[in-house]
DNA sequence: ACATTAAATTCGA
DNA sequence: TCGAATTTAATGT
């Protein structure tokens, strides 16, 4: 027994950081490697901010398990949300390379424990490794392509659809290649994304579920139909 | 904002 | 360690 903890623990080590970073499984061996020791853990509060507007932050972030989001506020004190960020999702590469201030806030919309990957390993793997470039580019291009349909919709999208765009993006396959179709968020948390109240998220949750698309549970959503889901935030119905 | 229901926690055996 | 009782959290209107 005494002679099998020590492998057994270092496999345990091995895990969390292989699970967490599905980019990383796709590094040659000596890259994952290098990934996995410029990465270290951190557990964060519900409502605890990870990182400051303006702050400059060297680390490229992952959530290893929980919920953050990103936002800011408009000079009348508005919030704006960006971005939600589900277990399995990394980002801040666009601060990191140009290593400048943050442009939101990081905060945890519930208990949460993060991954955080520090500069000089994000930059060796920049310059090092073709997968991880390959990693990049397409999660780069996926927000564009996010950020570019957001400003096309946004202003139409009623409450419904804009509930389901933000679901849909925390199964985006390019940021969350492991999502599970169980999201563990309550409908408060629904609504801190989607930028509506707990009632009228409800009230959406509540129309899609009619529609089959998904299925409310206590404190989180079972997805049953991803494509329409998806299609929803897309176009208007 | 309030009433209802589900889940988590406490407590006594 | 089990389950009933109480408290807390989430939901529905």
């Amino acid at each position: 027994m005494q002679l099998c903890e020590q492998p057994v623990h270092a496999k345990a080590e091995d895990d969390w950081f292989r699970r967490a970073a599905a980019w990383a499984r796709r590094l040659p061996e000596a890259e994952f490697e290098r990934a996995r020791a410029g990465v270290r853990r951190q557990s964060v509060r519900r409502g605890v901010t990870v990182c400051a507007q303006h702050e400059v932050f060297d680390y490229w972030i992952g959530v290893i398990d929980g919920l953050l989001k990103l936002r800011t506020f408009t000079p009348e004190g508005k919030e704006i949300c960006f971005a939600g960020v589900n277990t399995g999702g990394w980002f801040g590469e666009g601060s990191l390379l140009k290593r400048e201030p943050r442009k939101y806030e990081v905060i945890a919309l519930k208990d949460s424990k993060v991954a955080l990957l520090d500069h000089r390993t994000f930059i060796w793997l920049f310059e090092h490794s073709l997968e991880f470039n390959h990693v990049l580019i397409a999660q780069m291009n996926e927000r564009l392509a996010h950020f570019i349909g957001r400003v096309e919709h946004d202003r139409k999208l009623d409450t419904k659809a804009r509930v389901a765009r933000a679901l849909a993006t925390l199964l985006n396959p390019v940021y969350y290649p492991d999502a599970d179709l169980q999201l563990e968020l309550n409908q408060e948390e629904v609504g801190l994304l989607a930028g509506v109240s707990r009632p009228v998220a409800n009230q959406a949750l509540r129309e899609l579920e009619q529609g089959g698309i998904l299925r409310v549970t206590y404190g989180g959503i079972l997805v049953l139909d991803v494509a329409r889901l998806r299609a929803y935030g897309e176009w208007d119905t």
